[in-house]
DNA sequence: ATTATTCATAATAATTTCTTATAATTTGTT
DNA sequence: AACAAATTATAAGAAATTATTATGAATAAT
């Protein structure tokens, strides 16, 4: 058994056919064969069941491509104690940012992070929570930040801010008068919601769910971005929440529909988080510590409650 | 890198030595010397310190070997999923037993076993406590069967049995008319104690500094076996303690001699212990399910108080 | 029925690993 | 200090392994 062929195991299991996995691995197809096979006969049994197109994993190979995943796992973070012992912080790091952070974050600490660590060649990617809890369960991502908790056991958050809901109300809402609401004076009803997908979304939901006993669930309007659902508000449209971090460019004569509330307010926990083993800690911890420096200066600290961000 | 390269790695961290190294992994001694050099060239550290004589590892060193010794251990874990999907017990197993555990547990369990799962070639070792822990760390055990709990991270401990301890008085000691006896009663100095290294000796000193304050640490005569302690015993030079299996073959005319403690009486936990990396499951399983099987018939359960075995 | 797709096999090339032989270095001894 | 012994490194070639190209066989798709 060699590391080489367990690799070989995962992208088969990943790819359920041999030729796109042989071209993935950039090695030819027979190649797979062979040492898959080899690895079959030494374990004395199948991992592939090849019968069926596309193939599928026996019992068996279930187990196998785990433990497989394991021991690449070990074998990958070997390198990640060199880079640590040697104080080196670089290579590819793929990291998935979930839409409603990106536009705010990602600018506030990229060009911070790249100057601090210009080995680290990031690639940053826009996915939704459930395709980055996904890709670091299959390696895909080395990190990704979204919302949390998630409560699953295969993925490790760190909290990296707290950021509180602002709600944005123009004068012919009901609320527009009153200056610190609170989540009780919410009505999903006439609330401006992102489209399906989003966890902001459900975080608004479930906050809404939590002050009324029942709601009729037809919502009004549903966009993909912040500024629609703005700009559906200024039409009198509904009310809107926003996360706090959007709320700081917004145009100047819109600031007055922005409504706090009253503490403790309701706030979503945003998280740098990754697969259970923990690869490459010294790119995440300077993520981290980028990241956590530069949003405690634009978020002050306050006291929240927060809302989950699962359906 | 490869297995084979960590493996070479963990024979000379092991040996301190290429050449002895090389020995005992069959290969000759520039294999050793190349492979080793390979990997410390892909990682780019120095793994030994070569000018000093032994050689020594380096600091990064010390921690490429923790990480090899996770990788080979996941990787040994491999066949031992595979086993138990074919519900395969068989193969090698190093089994080590304390000294105060092995005469009594031994006879009981090998011959059931060995009948059971023919397939297990065990190979038993007599080893103290502190030899089987370390043993088990370096994976020249695969488990060992010793009184616990030892609180040590690195081990995992299933308990086999709880052994009440049993009192042999001969008619010279003042407790000889008692036939119930309380921990109380005990004074260390007028028990014989097993010689240093036994565990069974420091359950035994436990158990007296628990029940007084003070103990003058001078004690009278230390022997190596319980047969010798029953014979000192039986010439006037005082009581001694058994665990309960080594009073089962005890002779008949001795049997007046053994008193029997109030309940809870006083126990040692014997458990199999095994590293935390828990490897051939399905092997420790089945000692576990044999010996516990066994000795529920041979132990009745009894209120007992867990004596620890480390001083 | 034919074509395309997909995995396996065979032969061979490329690479890697191991061994033998030997050198270089260090340690211990006289 | 000189020599012997022990130990690791290096070089060259043999052995073994791994990968590639070419091709075959089986299955699914058109």
């Amino acid at each position: 058994m060699t590391i080489t062929q367990l690799k070989y195991v995962l992208m088969v299991a990943e790819y359920k056919n041999f030729t796109k996995a042989a071209e993935k691995t950039f090695v030819t197809q027979p190649t797979l064969s062979m040492q898959i096979q080899k690895l079959e006969e030494e374990l004395a049994i199948l991992i592939f069941d090849r019968s069926t197109k596309p193939l599928k994993l026996t019992a068996i190979g279930e187990k196998i491509v785990e433990q497989a995943r394991n021991i690449v796992n070990e074998a990958d973070r070997m390198q990640d104690i060199v880079d640590q012992q040697k104080g080196y912080i670089g290579g590819d790091f793929k990291l998935g940012i979930i839409p409603t952070v990106m536009p705010t974050l990602l600018p506030m600490f990229l060009m911070t992070f790249t100057k601090r660590h210009p080995k680290v060649r990031l690639k940053i990617e826009e996915l939704n929570t459930e395709d980055c809890i996904q890709k670091l369960q299959e390696g895909h991502l080395d990190a990704a930040i979204a919302a949390t908790p998630l409560e699953n056991e295969n993925i490790k958050e760190r909290v990296l801010y707290y950021e509180p809901f602002v709600a944005y109300i123009t004068e012919s809402h009901r609320l527009y008068s009153k200056k610190n609401i609170v989540v009780e004076d919410l009505d999903l009803d006439d609330i401006l919601l992102l489209e399906d997908g989003h966890c902001f979304r459900d975080g608004v939901i479930n906050l809404c769910k939590a002050s009324k006993k029942d709601t009729t669930d037809k919502f009004q309007l549903e966009s993909g971005s912040f500024e629609t659902l703005i700009k559906l508000s200024n039409e009198g449209l509904g009310m809107t929440l926003l996360p706090y971090l959007h709320t700081l460019d917004i145009k100047d004569k819109e600031k007055k529909y922005l409504h706090y509330f009253k503490e403790p307010s309701p706030a979503r926990e945003v998280s740098i988080i990754q697969h259970k083993s923990e690869l490459k800690p010294q790119i995440v911890n300077a993520l981290y510590d980028v990241i956590s420096g530069i949003v405690r200066g634009a978020i002050a600290f306050q006291d929240v409650k927060i809302i989950s961000p699962v359906k």
